[in-house]
DNA sequence: TTATGTTGCGTGCGTACGCACCTAGTTGTG
DNA sequence: CACAACTAGGTGCGTACGCACGCAACATAA
């Protein structure tokens, strides 16, 4: 149980420092990184996480909602997203025959290939705005810190 | 060589995974926080970090595009920021006599009491979804590389 | 079977946000 | 002085997003 916490507001924590950081980092790399891959790939970031996803999954397709969980986006947007996305045929809209409320999203070869385009830039702009600034063992750091603190929230 | 992986990305680049966790655990925690917060202290996130910057400022006032920059929000959005904080008397308009152009927020007194409300339930919400999870020798690992990969965005 | 819940998705709607543009005040140049 | 160039801020508008709700398809109870 957490004890109380009559501690006074301490904004000057390490932790809180660090928190903040994250915050103002994300902030300020992620409309930059979206701006390079949607000039020089002509996709939108969120497209492309979705296309990275569906790729690595098997057979390249998922449910709506697990596509959703993983690109962290809600079940609404989600959907919207992959009807976008299907009428320029990156990806495809299949029913599942086992369950016929849901359905998959379904990479469509055009769909690779967009990422194939697209993952350059991508990589290129995270490099370059991101890991070029990390140590090596920073970034081990982070993976570890991260994946430690994400875990609770794995479920959705 | 296996058949498969023509030139898809390389996801298991280091660097690339801690880009990745880094997305997601912001877009994981910050809608957890952000709900810890409103339904603890009665207003958004965003609220929040415009009373902690002001607090911090001299005079306890900035000038609406410098703190627009601080809490990483476009000129537009914290223009109406503080239109909606004053409404409710957390801030307050003051018009600078050196340039009648420019105007300052300036922190009320109702609204640093919000603030002190709120810190408690913030810095608890931090801790226990972020810090509790972090070592200490990681949370300085992660302020250090955060703080360069930051610096180049400085003047936004 | 019908009745009752549960799950997977889609849709209407409100909100948060940035961009492009506009206005007023300030600074510079002749 | 006029008159252009620049700057702080506000406003109209489009977009991205989640929430609340609705609906059909499953699952289970009786």
């Amino acid at each position: 149980m957490s004890s109380a916490a009559a501690a006074p507001p301490d904004p000057d924590d390490p932790g809180v420092r660090a928190w903040s950081l994250l915050l103002r980092a994300h902030a300020a790399l992620v409309p930059v990184v979206g701006r390079e891959v949607e000039r020089g790939a002509h996709l939108p970031l969120s497209w492309y996480d979705v296309l990275l996803e569906l790729n690595a999954a098997p057979e390249r397709r998922l449910r709506i909602q697990e596509l959703g969980s993983r690109v962290v986006l809600s079940r609404s947007r989600i959907s919207r997203l992959v009807d976008e996305m299907a009428v320029e045929g990156l990806v495809r809209r299949e029913p599942d025959p086992q369950d016929r409320r849901a359905s998959f999203a379904v990479l469509t070869d055009e769909g690779r290939a967009g990422l194939r385009r697209a993952a350059p830039i991508y990589l290129d702009a995270v490099r370059r705005h991101f890991t070029e600034h990390v140590r090596p063992d920073e970034l081990a750091a982070l993976r570890d810190a991260l994946t430690r603190v994400l875990a609770p929230h794995e479920g959705r």
